[in-house]
DNA sequence: CAGCAGATTGACT
DNA sequence: GTCAATCTGCTGC
């Protein structure tokens, strides 16, 4: 099928989980200092805003860091975490409720030459920092428009069945009480097979 | 202002 | 299994 851009309306939707769901298999594109590379979704976590433990946005915090998480949906939240890992996140819902998935894993998929460089010639797969530095994403483009910006997300035709869908309690966030057993994490079970059409 | 922990990663014992 | 890398924000002096 002909690449569609995710509207506006993908992300203003109420239901944070739902978004998170059906982000596997979308295609993550970023075009940097000219060059175009993308990466398919195989792992997102859904976080759940001011009543979610885990979430930057609990009890509505708001510091300079997560102000952009209370923008409309379809806005980049990416933020630092121990000081080096850049980690990215699509802001959903509307304007004022900070609703967030973080993309934790994704397939390389155009512009493997470049993501190589970027990653040192490491695999990309281990996590959110290295997924989000396989594509150039970097702090500087918090608040950028998902529609847009510099980041956007494409709908290629990757098709991911339920069966093929792993449900369960999100990473490192043992600090939030009851709400770190949420089922809120959703990955790929087979990613490579997604490259396969 | 000092201390500490965190939605992590990679190198090393 | 341990540990260091180092930015943000919270707690306590």
């Amino acid at each position: 099928m002909r690449p569609r851009a995710l509207p506006r309306s993908f992300y203003t939707r109420t239901s944070v989980t739902d978004i998170a769901r059906e982000l596997l298999g979308m295609v993550i594109v970023t075009s940097m200092d000219g060059t175009r590379t993308t990466g398919i979704i195989t792992e997102t976590e859904a976080y759940a805003g001011v009543n979610d433990r885990a979430s930057h946005a609990h009890g509505g915090r708001r510091t300079a860091r997560t102000e952009v998480m209370y923008s409309e949906g379809g806005t980049a939240y990416v933020y630092l975490c121990y000081g080096i890992h850049h980690l990215f996140n699509l802001v959903t819902n509307e304007a004022g409720v900070p609703h967030a998935v973080l993309v934790r894993g994704i397939v390389p998929d155009e512009g493997i030459e470049r993501i190589m460089e970027r990653r040192l010639g490491r695999r990309t797969t281990g996590g959110p920092g290295t997924a989000a530095q396989a594509l150039g994403i970097h702090v500087r483009h918090s608040g950028t428009d998902l529609i847009a910006g510099p980041i956007r997300i494409e709908d290629h035709g990757h098709r991911v069945m339920d069966a093929d869908v792993r449900i369960g309690a999100r990473i490192g966030v043992d600090y939030a009480g009851a709400d770190a057993k949420l089922p809120y994490r959703f990955w790929v079970r087979r990613p490579d097979a997604l490259l396969s059409r």
